[in-house]
This record gives structure tokens, sequence and C-alpha cells, in this order.
DNA sequence: CACGTTTTCGTTTTT
DNA sequence: CGAAAACGTG
């Protein structure tokens, strides 16, 4: 092995160099069990309690470095993490860390770091024999899988039932929640979406169909990379090899795992060796998603003996005033936490609460505000704009992009979800698998004269023989279509096996495309861009195979507008949802619309545990400031769409999280007329955005 | 049967 | 308002 701990000299501690500036408790984390690794077993189970800006990924990395520094073979270590921005982010951290220890690059890397899905595709494909799978499987992405489930539910007619059906993504939305959280159909329904209640036996068909239509054509969407991984590991001879790839498996954000993703781990790691869980129980925010924080509670003692736990509390990230304002927010919870986090970094600034006009004055602060920090130095990178929604930056974002200032948005509609882009990708996918109905069937689509119906006849004849081609020929089309079906089948005959290198295909296809693109959209000139820049991204992957699973799984963050790539170098302001903030840090912050009907969400204020949820999303976007932060409360809102009567100025109340007993953790201030009334009364005067709305009207 | 028009409904967070 | 379901036309 490369990796030998021969390098290194008897260093009084277990981890010298790069280490060396850990405390004492990230410190225990990091040696945990390293002695025992020295004697060749691996160590026991740890959970690592890691409060917001303790230096977790920190600690984490450090720990796979030491790891490596004392032998592991980083090509048998599974880093599992939450979001592609973490993989990404820990893997670097982690293997700079290798470098700077060892003074030489592993030559690995840590191939085995990724999200729970990209790591159960890759092995789902190498494991695919055994599990009855085909190799070549195809990952629908959410809107795939909506239009699958489209497909379905017009087979089943379910169209004239008289009411109207749930939509699309409302369906998979709920098979979704239904399979995370493994519970029974009705349940979901009763507790989520009462509204569907009626429709349960159509929902159970509809399911049903869907299951076998993604069997049927080598499909699997995103919940089934979980599953089938979950279920693979029930089957002792695959789980015994999937056991033998992995001497260590660390694993972050654990408080949002759900009972699939603890069921998998716990059949990887049985026994817990060599396993490491890190998270934050304060910070679990995506219980929509059937994560359930009794994952991180109940680990512990998921071992026997029960895995040994470090807490890490000193928050090097905030200052303390800062600090002090988030702990009084999460404060307030129902349910206690075990730790409070304190800070030694001083700040004469409370961070400030401030009320405005509305949303336009909001924006115009944000902008002040971010322009004088950078005035002072400190670039619009190390600044954020975070939201609950990805809508509720629109006003800032006209205003930004008015004043010509630069901003990137993590969180917000992908390049890869424009209709445009979507139908080349199509023809790749059908070309790669042949049986991808949803592909095969958004493809046909794009010819003139050809409509569902004549689609699904088209696919019929193509399932006869499994050639696109061919059976392109065969059915032929209505008269007016026959030139274009022709045209098609050409081109899947050049995309099929042995016929095109690669590195031709996407031009290839992008020349088909033009005639249509011209004469679907007015504005082709601008997505032909689009195609131009997929081109480029295409070209950086070795095949075709590799790029449509990546693509499925890690799309390109890129904003629908042309600047991409060139502006990474350049300064840029972020803004960013608060689910997409995790983990990240700013020297400045600005929260906006923290007001009840945004923060909480309206849409999430049914249950208990959703308005937790929610105050636990305040808390995460407050720990994510090191110097700066500022809460933003519009007084009026300008929504649009009010249902059946048209727009309108609602009032808005602050955030029901910023009860009057906290407020002194604020410095508060009215902008531009606004009264700064509204603070005192939240916590007393529930009124939430849904209900003065509605009030409006009587 | 495709495609255009009208009507209705929902409206978040991510892999 | 915008997306998508329902409906109507050629």
């Amino acid at each position: 092995m490369a990796y030998r701990a021969g390098t290194m000299s008897e260093a009084s501690s277990p981890t010298p160099g790069p280490f060396d500036t850990l405390n004492p408790a990230q410190r225990a984390a990091v040696d945990h069990g390293i002695d025992d690794l020295r004697q060749g077993h691996r160590p026991g189970p740890l959970l690592v309690v890691a409060g917001a800006g303790s230096g977790k990924t920190r600690t984490l990395t450090a720990r796979v470095a030491s790891l490596i520094v004392h032998g592991a073979d980083p090509r048998r270590v599974l880093l599992l993490t939450f979001t592609r921005r973490a993989a990404r982010e820990m893997t670097r951290r982690a293997q700079a860390l290798v470098a700077e220890a060892l003074d030489t690059e592993p030559a690995a890397g840590l191939p085995w770091s990724g999200t729970f899905h990209a790591v159960g595709q890759r092995l789902l494909r190498l494991h695919a024999h055994e599990l009855g799978l085909a190799p070549e499987f195809t990952v629908l992405d959410r809107p795939d899988a909506e239009d699958l489930v489209d497909i379905v539910r017009t087979e089943l007619d379910f169209a004239n039932t008289g009411r109207r059906f749930p939509r699309k993504a409302s369906c998979l939305a709920i098979y979704s929640h239904t399979v995370n959280a493994r519970t029974a159909l009705e349940d979901v329904l009763q507790r989520q979406f009462p509204q569907y209640l009626d429709f349960h036996d159509e929902l159970r068909q509809l399911f049903a169909a869907y299951v076998e239509a993604k069997q049927a054509r080598d499909l699997l969407d995103y919940d089934d990379l979980l599953l089938y991984w979950a279920e693979a590991m029930r089957a002792p001879e695959v789980a015994g090899s999937m056991r033998a790839r992995f001497d260590h498996v660390l694993v972050d954000e654990y408080q949002d795992t759900n009972a699939i993703q603890e069921d998998i781990l716990l059949r990887l790691v049985p026994d817990g060796t060599g396993l490491v869980a890190v998270g934050d129980d304060a910070q679990s925010i995506y219980g929509f998603r059937a994560a359930t924080v009794e994952n991180i509670l109940n680990f512990p003692a998921r071992f026997s003996p029960a895995a040994h736990v470090v807490r890490l509390e000193e928050n090097y990230r905030s200052t303390q005033p800062i600090l002090a304002a988030a702990n009084a927010v999460i404060g307030c919870a129902s349910r206690r936490y075990a730790k409070e986090l304190y800070s030694r970094r001083v700040g004469a600034q409370k961070p400030l609460l401030i009320t405005l006009e509305d949303e336009q004055a909001q924006a115009q602060h944000v902008v002040r505000e971010v322009l004088a920090r950078r005035e002072e130095g400190i670039d619009l990178k190390r600044q954020a704009v975070l939201v609950r929604a990805g809508w509720h930056s629109g006003t800032l974002e006209v205003e930004l992009t008015r004043r010509a200032i630069p901003f990137v948005k993590y969180g917000g509609l992908r390049f890869l979800e424009a209709a445009h882009v979507k139908d080349v990708i199509a023809l790749l996918r059908w070309a790669e698998n042949p049986r991808d109905a949803v592909a095969a069937f958004r493809a046909l689509q794009i010819l003139p004269g050809i409509g569902p119906r004549h689609a699904r006849r088209a696919l019929a004849e193509i399932d006869r023989d499994g050639r696109p081609g061919d059976g392109l020929r065969r059915f032929g089309g209505p008269r007016a279509a026959h030139d274009d079906v022709a045209a098609l089948a050409v081109l899947m005959d050049a995309l099929g096996p042995g016929r095109t290198a690669w590195s031709g295909q996407p031009r290839m296809v992008r020349a088909w495309y033009a005639p249509h693109l011209q004469r679907m959209h007015d504005n082709a000139p601008v997505r032909e861009r689009d195609l131009e820049q997929l081109e480029q991204i295409a070209q950086t992957y070795p095949g075709r195979g590799r790029f449509l699973a990546e693509v499925a799984l890690d799309p390109p963050e890129t904003a629908g507008d042309e600047a991409g790539a060139p502006l990474i170098d350049d300064d840029y302001l972020v803004i960013s949802t608060i689910h997409s903030a995790k983990g990240q840090e700013y020297d400045a912050v600005y929260i906006l619309n923290v007001v009840d009907g945004c923060i909480p969400s309206d849409m999430a204020t049914g249950s208990d545990a959703e308005i937790e949820e929610e105050r636990r999303l305040l808390y995460v976007a407050m720990t994510r400031a090191r110097d700066r932060l500022h809460l933003l409360v519009p007084h009026r809102f300008f929504r649009t769409h009010q249902r059946r009567h048209g727009d309108g100025f609602v009032t808005a109340v602050p955030s029901r999280f910023l009860p009057a007993p906290i407020l002194d953790c604020f410095e508060r201030q009215a902008e531009g007329g606004a009264p700064d009334d509204g603070a005192a009364a939240a916590g007393t005067a529930r009124v939430d955005l849904k209900r003065s709305m509605r009030d409006m009207w009587r």
C-alpha cells in the first residue's frame, strides 16, 4: 500500500501535522479507535454530535485523512454525504489534508465519496447482474419520473372519474413520501395530503402500474436508488460482497437520513466497526423528505457496546452576539437540545432585525449593505442572501440585475430542466436505453403531427425488436409526419451501437434538433446557445453512459442565463435557499422575508413537527453567519395570484420564531417609514399570511 | 388525433 | 400568475 504509516515519525500524539490545531473534542473524534487501527483492527462505532460551526467538516475530513495516514486504503473508505455540494467539498478537503500530512497526493483520491443516491447508483450498476437489473438502467430525475407517472396515468384513464385527479407532481410526491417513510398510503394521505383521500384506490393502482412500468423498462427513480440498495442488502450474498468493499464508512448530516438510509447503513455495517456518523439534531431540516431525527438519537444504542459519542460544542464561526441570538431562537423549541453552543469570537454588533416597507425596500437594503461591505473589503462571495423558497429572491434578483451586480443562485431552477435541453438529452437517453419509454415518448413528440397517441403506437412498434430505427420505419406515422419520422430513424441508427463516436453524438443530435427548435420556440437563438453549452459539457465526459448517469444525479448548477463558467473566477453574491446553504458559512448573511408565511412557510404550519422544523430552518440560516447577520422583515407583501381575487398587498407579521422575550438579542431598526411595532406582536398574535389573505376579502 | 383555447388549481425545501 | 387539466376545433 502506498499509504503506509511508515513515513511518520513516532510523534507524541497519534495524529501529527495538520491535525495539531484541533481542539480536544475534535481531536477525540479524529483519534477515536486509531490505536485499534494500528493494531490491525477497525475502530468501534462513533457518533459525533457537532453543533453549527463547530468544525464538523474539518473534523470529519481530518478523521478521513487520519485513517488514511494510519494505513487505511482510501479506495475502501465510503464517505456518504447529503448533497452533491457537500460531497465535493468534503472530498477536496480530505484530499488536501492527506496531501499535507503525507506530503503526497493520494493516487486514488476518495473514489467512494458521494451522496447516498450517487453511491447507490454505482453499487447497483456494479451488482446489476446479481440483482437482475440491466447495468445500463436509466436514472429518472424528478421531471422524468413525473412524465412517467403521467404516461401511466393516461394509460389507466383516470381522467374522467368526475373529480379532478391530483396533478402528476402531487402523485409523485405522495408516492415518494410513502416509500421513503415506509408507511401505508392511507397514513400518508391522512397526514400529508388529506385533500386526496378520495383518490386512495386510484393512487394505489397508479403506483402499482408506475412500479411495473419502471421495471419493465429499466428505469429507476431517485427513490429506487435507495430502495433497491436497501433491498439488495437483504440478500446475504450481495450484502456480503458490498460489505467487503469497505473498511470505513463515514456518514455526514446523519440527522437528515431517513428510514431507508438507516436500514442500508445498518446492513452495511451491522456491528458498527469502522462506522462514523456525524450530525446535529438541532439542524434537522429534511423531514419533508421523510428524514427522521430519531436516527441520530438512537444511533448509539443500535450497537453493543453502544457507539462512542463525542460532542463538539464550541462554535468557531459566529461572533458571540450572533450565536446568542441563534441560541435564543432554538431555545424556544418545544424539544430541548442536548447542547448549547458557545463562541469565543467577540463582536460588538448584535444581529440586526430590520423592518422595511416592502420587498422592494428589502432588495434595496440588501444591495446597499452588500456593496458597503464590499467597500470594506468583504468579497461578494463571502456574503450570502438566504431565502426559504427559491422565488423569495425574485425582487432582489431583478434589482441586482438592474445594478449589474453578479450573483449565483443555488437551489434555483436548473439548466437541465429547460425543455430544449431535456429534448436533446432525451434523444441521447433513448439511444443509450432503447427501452426508456420516458425519453422515447418525449423525443417522438418533438415531431410535428406526432402526439401522445402516435408516440404510443411508435413505441409499441419499437418494442417488438428493441431497435428504434427499424421500429420507426415500420411505424411510418401519419402521412404528414413521414419525412420527419424517417429522419429520426436515421438519427437513431446513427446513435446506435458502434456507429458514431460519443464525441460526435451531441452535435449530431443538435443538428437534427435545430429546425424543430426554430419551429417550436420564438427565442430559438437563446436556446441554441444553451445547447452549445450542453455540447461543451458533454465533451468533458468519456462516454454517453457516464454522461447520462452523472447528469441525472449531478446536473450542472448553471443558471438559465448565459453567464456560467466565466463567472466562476469573478466575484459574485450568493443567493441560496436555506436548505442549500446547509454546511456553508459566510462573513455576512442576509435572511429575507423573516415573516410568518415565509419562515415558517405557510405550507408548513399544519403540525407541530412541521413548525418545529421551520424553526430549525431559521436556526440553520442564522448560524451560517460569521460577523454580520441581518434578518429582514418587509411589512407589506405584494402577492400576485390570490385565488380568484387577483393581486394585492398583504400585511406581513414578523416570524413567530422571534417572540418578544428574545428580541433583546437583536438590534432593531425600522427603515423607510415601516412601523417597528410588529416584532412585539409575534408569538402572541399568530396571524399568518393565509389567514390575513382570506380575511382581506371578507 | 393533434393542437389550440379555456378553466381550474396550487403555490417549499432536494436527491 | 403559471402550470396543467379539461374542453373544443379542425
